[in-house]
RNA sequence: GCCGGGUUGGCGGAAUGGUAGACGCGACGGUCUCAAAAACCGUUGUCCGAGAGGGCGUACGGGUUCGAGUCCCGUACCCGGCACCA
C-alpha cells in the first residue's frame, strides 16, 4: 500500500491508478483503431507511421463462459498484444480485435436450468469478459469486435451457407462453381439431378443419437466409449437426415496447401492424418458362381499375389446375394460360426454386428467372421479365394471390402491366424510375418506379369498397370475425411436460410431475407427421452413454434406455404469464417469487401496463399475449427469472394498454464491457496494433504484469477510474468508466489527514474558511459532478435539484466533510460506510457519508433577466452575480440593451471576458436 | 499399437556443436533500522578440500567429435493426437 511517505512508490495502488489512466486515454485518443483502405473505417493506409505496411494478428476467440476468466486464460491475449504493439513500434499498420464464438451448448443448457434466454446470459458473460480483459490493457481495435450473435453477423454466416448451397465442385477445374453454371452444363434444372451435386446437402446419414440428451452430438462431444460427455448417456448410432457440407471435395487441397503455409509440424501431421489420403487400387475379384464382381480397395496392389481371401463388411451390399445355400465339401467348422448353411451363419453374424455399438465393436478386437460359401477369383493368379463377412472391415471406407494379404498385414494376418487361412510370404524382407516393411516382390508372377525383385513402389506401378491393362483395376486414392455433418437439433445456434417446398425440396432463401431470426421458444430444450430409448426420434426446439415453422413467403413465383428448417448450425459456424469480418466489420453490402480483403489478407506475392499474419490459438483446434475455416475460406476463394486461399497464414500454438490442486485423506479438494510447503510435504494447517497437477479450475478449486492478480499486483506485472514464465509454445505450472519477482522488475525499473519520496523525475543529460552503451546496445540487439521469434521469456530477462546494471551502477542517463523504457513498452504498456511521459514526451509511445542498435557499440571491449584441457575448462583469460589465434594460444599456454592440466604430456593439437576459445588436446 | 512432443538445480526455466544452469522464485548471509517490512549487496547443482583447486553432473546405455544438453543409434518414463481406415 501506498503511504503519504512514499505516495510515488510504484505499488499495486500506483500501478492500478496509472493502468486505467492510460486505458481512458487510448480509448479516448483511439491509440489503436487501424485504418482500412475503405468503408466506414477508411483512413490513411500509407501514413508515414505505417513505413513496413500491414500486420493481422489474431486469437482464436473465445466462448464467453459464465465461470470468468482465471490466469491461463489471457496467456495468448497478452502474447498477441505484445507483438501487436511490438509490430506497431516497428512501422506496421496492425490489425488486433477480438470477438466472441458466443453460439453453443452451456449457454444453452444454462438457459434451460434457469429459463432466462440464452442472449442475455450471454450478453452478461461478454460484458464481464471485456471487464476483465480490459484492465489488461490490450492494445485492441474495439471498432472492429463483434460475437458471433450479433444478428449482422448470424446474417453473413447465413450468406456464406447459401454461396456454399449455391455451388458444386468442378473437379476437372478443381474449383467450386455457381450451381447455375452446373445447370447449363447437364441442360437440366430438375432439383433431383441437381441437388445432389451442391457443396452443401442434405442427406440420410448415420449421426450420434443421444436420447438422454434429446439431441444429436458431434464426434468431438462423445467419449471414447461411446456416451456423452455432458450426462454421460448412451449414444446411438443412427440413420436421420442431416445437413451435410462436402468437405471432402476439397480433400486434395486441403492436403496440398498444408505446404504453402507457416504452421507447426505437428499441426500438419494431425490434419494430413485426419483427412487421410492413401493411394492405391481399386481391384476387381470375379465371383464366377453368380457372375458378381467385388471391388476392393487396397494400398498394397503390389502384394496382390499374396490374397489369400477376400472380405465384405457386414453391411456390404454384396453379402446377401453371393452367400450360398450351403457349405462347400470340407468348409472347416471354425469357419461357419456353428450354422446349418451359410445364410443363417451370415444372418446371424450380421444381426449380430448391427446390434453392436461403436463402443463394442472397439472393446472386442477379436477377429470374428464367418464364411459366405462364395468363392472369389484372384485377378493375378487365377486362384479360388473365400469370401468371409468380417466386422474388422468397415463399411464406410473405400469400397466396404478388401483383398485379404496375411502375410503382409497385421489384420488380415490375426483373422487368418484365428480361421486357418494360408499366409504366403510375396515380399522379401527383414522381419517374420506379417512383414509390413518395404522389401523386394517374391513369388509374384503369372505369364503375362512378374513382379519378382521390385521394390513396393515399382511393383505397385507395375501390377497397376497390369490391372488397368486388363481392366481388372484402377490406380485409385481414398480419404478417411468425411463430409461434415453440419445440423444440429438444437436452439441456441444459427437458423438455416432454407425453407422446404410442398415437395420437401430444400430452398433458399433470398439474401434481402437475412438474417433469420431465431424465434421466441417457450422452452430452450429439445424433448429428452429414456436415455436407452434408442426407437425415439429427435425433436428439435424449433420444431415447436408452429407458426414460425410455417411459413407464407414470396419466392418468385407469388405467395406460397413453406416450412422453415428446424435444425441449427452448429457451433463451429461462425469460427469458420470470422477473420474475414474483422477486416471490414460492419459493411452490410457485402461479406468483406474486396479491396479490405485484400490489404490484410490478400497474398503479397506470386504463389503465397495470403491470410491472417498470425494466429494464436492452443493445439486443441488443430484439427476440426482450422479445417472448417480453410475449407470455407477455400470456397469463397473459388467463388471469388476473397483474393486469399487461405484463412491463417502462420499459426502458433501456446501452451496453457496449469496449476496444482491438492487433496485431503477423503480425496475431496481443498483450496490450494490454503495449502503450505513445509518438511517436504503439503499441508493444509496440520493435515497433510496430496498435491496434483492439472488444469485450473473451480472444482478444482485451484482457480487464481487476473482480478486478484490486478488487486495484489496490476495489470503490468501480470503482463510480465506471463510471459517471462517460459516459452509461449509450451505449458508450464502457475506460482503465484513468484509473480513478485516481476514486480520488483518493474518497481527497480520505475526507481530508475521516479524518486520514490517526491515523484521528481531522476533521468539526467549526461551521456552514458561506454561499457553502459556497449550493454545497452546489445540488449537491444539481442530483445530484438527475441521480440522477433516471440521468445519473450528471453526478452524479459535481458531486461532485467539491463536494469540491474544500471541499478547497480547508478545510471540515470536518458540516453539509455529512453530505449529502456521503449523496449518495455509491449510487454508493460502502462507504466511505460507513464514513464515515457515523466521523461518529458507528449503523446503516447505507441508508435515510436523500437530502438534500434549500432553495431559498433555491439563490440565489447574485452571478451572471455575459455582454455580447455581435453574439453574440460582449465582457464579464463581477459583479451580484446581481435586476439588472433596465436596470440591466444601463446596466453594459454602460458597459464599456470593449463600447464598443470598438460602434466608434461605432449601437446597434439591446439584448436582455437578465436577469440572465444582455445582447446588443447594432449 | 501407430504418429507427434518432451525429460536440465529445491521450483519455473537459459544455453548458433564451444564457460551447463542466463533471468526469476525460494533458501541462506549481510547493509540499513530501536525493531520489522521494503529496498540494496552477496552466496546458492553436487561431492572432496582450510584454500588453491579437483571429481561427478542435462532421464538411462552406447556412438560420432579436439569438444555433445545440443548430432546419430538404442532403452525407460511422461504428455498429446489417432486408433481394425486395408
Amino acid at each position: 500500500m501506498s503511504t503519504p511517505e512514499n505516495s510515488y512508490r510504484y505499488d499495486s495502488t500506483l500501478a492500478a491508478d496509472i493502468e486505467s489512466r492510460w486505458q481512458e486515454r487510448w480509448d479516448a485518443e483511439g491509440t489503436f483503431e487501424a485504418p482500412n483502405p475503405t468503408g466506414d473505417l477508411a483512413g490513411d493506409v500509407s501514413d508515414e507511421r505505417f513505413p513496413a505496411g500491414k500486420f493481422f494478428i489474431m486469437d482464436m476467440f473465445p466462448y464467453p463462459s459464465g465461470a470468468g476468466l482465471h490466469v491461463g486464460h489471457p496467456l495468448g491475449y497478452i502474447a498477441t498484444d505484445v507483438v501487436g504493439r511490438y509490430r506497431r513500434m516497428t512501422g506496421h499498420n496492425v490489425l488486433h480485435a477480438l470477438g466472441y464464438d458466443a453460439f453453443g451448448l452451456p449457454a444453452e443448457q444454462y438457459a434451460v436450468q434457469t429459463g432466462r434466454h440464452p442472449r442475455e446470459t450471454t450478453l452478461e458473460n461478454i460484458g464481464t469478459m471485456q471487464r476483465q480483459l480490459r484492465r489488461l490493457g490490450l492494445a485492441h481495435d474495439k471498432r472492429r469486435s463483434f460475437a458471433t450473435i450479433d444478428p449482422e453477423f448470424v446474417k453473413w454466416t447465413q450468406w456464406i451457407f447459401l454461396q456454399i448451397f449455391d455451388s458444386w465442385y468442378d473437379a476437372e477445374r478443381g474449383t467450386a462453381r455457381p450451381i447455375r453454371e452446373l445447370v447449363e452444363k447437364l441442360g437440366t434444372d430438375d432439383p433431383a439431378v441437381i441437388d445432389q451435386h451442391r457443396l452443401a446437402y442434405v442427406s440420410e446419414s448415420p449421426v450420434n443419437w443421444c436420447p438422454g440428451l434429446g439431441t444429436v452430438l458431434a464426434n468431438e462431444e462423445v467419449t471414447a466409449d461411446g456416451r456423452s460427455e455432458r450426462g454421460n448417456f448412451p449414444v446411438f448410432k443412427r440413420n436421420l437426415k442431416q445437413w451435410n457440407m462436402r468437405i471432402t471435395a476439397y480433400a486434395d487441397r486441403l492436403v496440398d496447401d498444408l505446404e504453402r503455409v507457416d504452421w507447426p509440424e505437428p499441426v500438419k501431421i494431425m490434419q494430413r492424418n485426419w483427412i487421410g489420403r492413401s493411394h492405391g487400387a481399386r481391384v476387381r475379384f470375379d465371383l464366377p458362381e453368380t457372375g458378381d464382381g467385388v471391388e476392393v480397395f487396397t494400398t498394397r496392389p503390389d502384394t496382390l499375389f499374396g490374397a489369400t481371401y477376400v472380405v465384405l463388411a457386414p453391411e456390404h451390399e454384396l453379402v446377401e446375394r453371393i452367400t450360398t445355400s450351403a457349405w462347400p465339401e470340407g468348409t472347416q467348422d471354425a469357419w461357419t460360426g456353428g450354422a446349418a448353411t451359410p445364410a443363417e451363419a451370415v444372418a446371424a453374424y450380421r444381426a449380430k454386428a448391427a446390434a453392436k455399438t461403436d463402443a463394442e465393436r472397439q472393446e472386442d478386437r477379436e477377429k470374428t467372421g464367418v464364411f459366405t460359401g462364395a468363392f472369389a477369383t484372384n485377378p493375378v493368379n487365377g486362384e479360388a479365394v473365400p469370401v468371409f463377412v468380417a466386422d474388422y472391415v468397415l463399411t464406410g471406407y473405400g469400397t466396404g471390402a478388401i483383398m485379404a494379404v496375411p502375410g503382409h498385414d497385421a489384420r488380415d494376418f490375426e483373422f487368418a491366424t484365428v480361421f486357418g487361412l494360408p499366409t504366403p510370404r510375396v515380399v522379401d524382407g527383414e522381419g517374420d510375418l506379417p512383414f509390413t516393411g518395404d522389401g523386394v516382390a517374391v513369388n509374384s508372377a503369372n505369364d503375362e506379369i512378374s513382379l519378382d525383385g521390385l521394390g513396393v513402389a515399382e511393383a505397385k506401378a507395375r501390377v497397376i498397370a497390369w490391372l488397368e491393362e486388363k481392366g481388372r483395376g484402377t490406380g485409385t486414392t481414398t480419404y478417411r475425411l468425411r463430409d461434415w455433418l453440419f445440423s444440429r437439433q438444437r436452439y441456441w445456434g444459427e437458423p438455416f436460410p432454407i425453407v422446404y417446398d410442398e415437395h420437401d425440396r430444400p430452398i433458399a432463401l433470398p439474401e434481402s431475407m437475412l438474417p433469420v431470426d431465431l424465434p421466441e421458444v417457450p422452452d430452450y430444450s429439445p424433448r429428452t427421452f429414456e436415455p436407452d430409448d434408442v426407437t425415439s426420434e429427435p425433436e428439435p426446439p424449433l420444431g415447436r413454434v408452429q407458426e414460425w415453422v410455417h411459413v407464407e413467403l414470396d419466392l418468385g413465383d407469388g405467395p406460397k406455404q413453406y416450412r422453415r428448417e428446424t435444425n441449427t448450425m452448429p457451433n463451429w459456424a461462425g469460427s469458420s469464417w470470422y477473420e474475414l469480418r474483422y477486416t471490414d466489420p460492419h459493411n452490410d453490402a457485402v461479406v468483406t469487401d474486396p479491396a479490405n480483403e485484400a490489404y490484410w489478407l490478400g497474398p503479397r506475392a506470386e504463389g503465397e496463399t495470403g491470410g491472417v499474419d498470425l494466429y494464436v490459438g492452443g493445439v486443441e483446434h488443430a484439427v476440426l475449427h482450422l479445417l472448417y475455416a480453410r475449407f470455407w475460406h477455400k470456397v469463397l476463394f473459388d467463388l471469388g469472394h476473397v483474393s486469399s486461399e487461405e484463412p491463417f497464414h502462420r499459426l502458433f500454438n501456446q501452451g496453457y498454464i496449469q496449476a496444482y490442486a491438492y487433496t485431503d485423506d477423503r480425496g475431496a479438494y481443498v483450496p490450494a491457496v490454503d495449502v503450505q510447503e513445509r518438511d517436504g510435504g503439503y499441508f493444509l494447517g496440520d493435515q497433510p494433504v496430496a498435491r496434483e497437477y492439472g488444469k485450473m479450475g473451480k472444482s478444482l478449486k485451484n482457480s487464481v484469477t487476473p482480478d486478484d492478480m490486478y488487486e495484489e499486483y496490476g495489470a503490468d506485472t501480470l503482463r510480465v510474468y506471463e510471459m517471462s514464465m517460459g516459452p509461449l509454445d509450451v505449458s508450464r505450472p502457475w506460482e503465484t508466489r513468484a509473480v513478485v519477482g516481476s514486480q520488483r522488475f518493474l518497481q527497480r525499473v520505475w526507481r530508475l527514474a521516479v524518486d520514490e519520496e517526491t515523484g521528481a523525475p531522476l533521468a539526467t543529460d549526461e551521456p552514458a558511459d561506454a561499457a553502459t552503451l556497449s550493454t545497452l546496445h546489445r540488449t537491444i540487439e539481442g530483445v530484438r532478435a527475441d521480440m522477433d521469434a516471440m521468445r519473450f521469456n528471453t526478452a524479459v530477462a535481458k531486461l532485467i539484466e539491463l536494469t540491474n546494471h544500471l541499478t547497480r551502477e547508478g545510471v540515470r542517463s536518458r540516453q539509455v533510460l529512453e530505449p529502456l523504457v521503449l523496449m518495455l513498452a509491449p510487454l508493460a504498456p502502462h507504466v511505460a506510457e507513464e514513464l515515457w511521459t515523466r521523461l518529458g514526451h507528449e503523446g503516447s509511445l505507441a508508435h515510436v519508433p523500437y530502438p534500434a542498435f549500432d553495431a559498433s557499440l555491439v563490440v565489447e571491449e574485452t571478451v572471455t577466452c575459455v582454455v580447455q584441457v581435453q574439453g574440460k575448462v582449465r582457464a579464463k583469460l581477459e583479451v580484446a575480440p581481435s586476439a588472433t589465434e596465436d596470440e591466444l594460444t601463446a596466453l594459454a599456454m602460458a597459464d599456470a593451471n593449463v600447464q598443470r592440466a598438460i602434466d608434461g604430456r605432449e601437446v597434439r593439437k591446439v584448436v582455437v576458436r578465436a577469440p572465444k576459445l582455445v582447446n588443447v588436446v594432449v
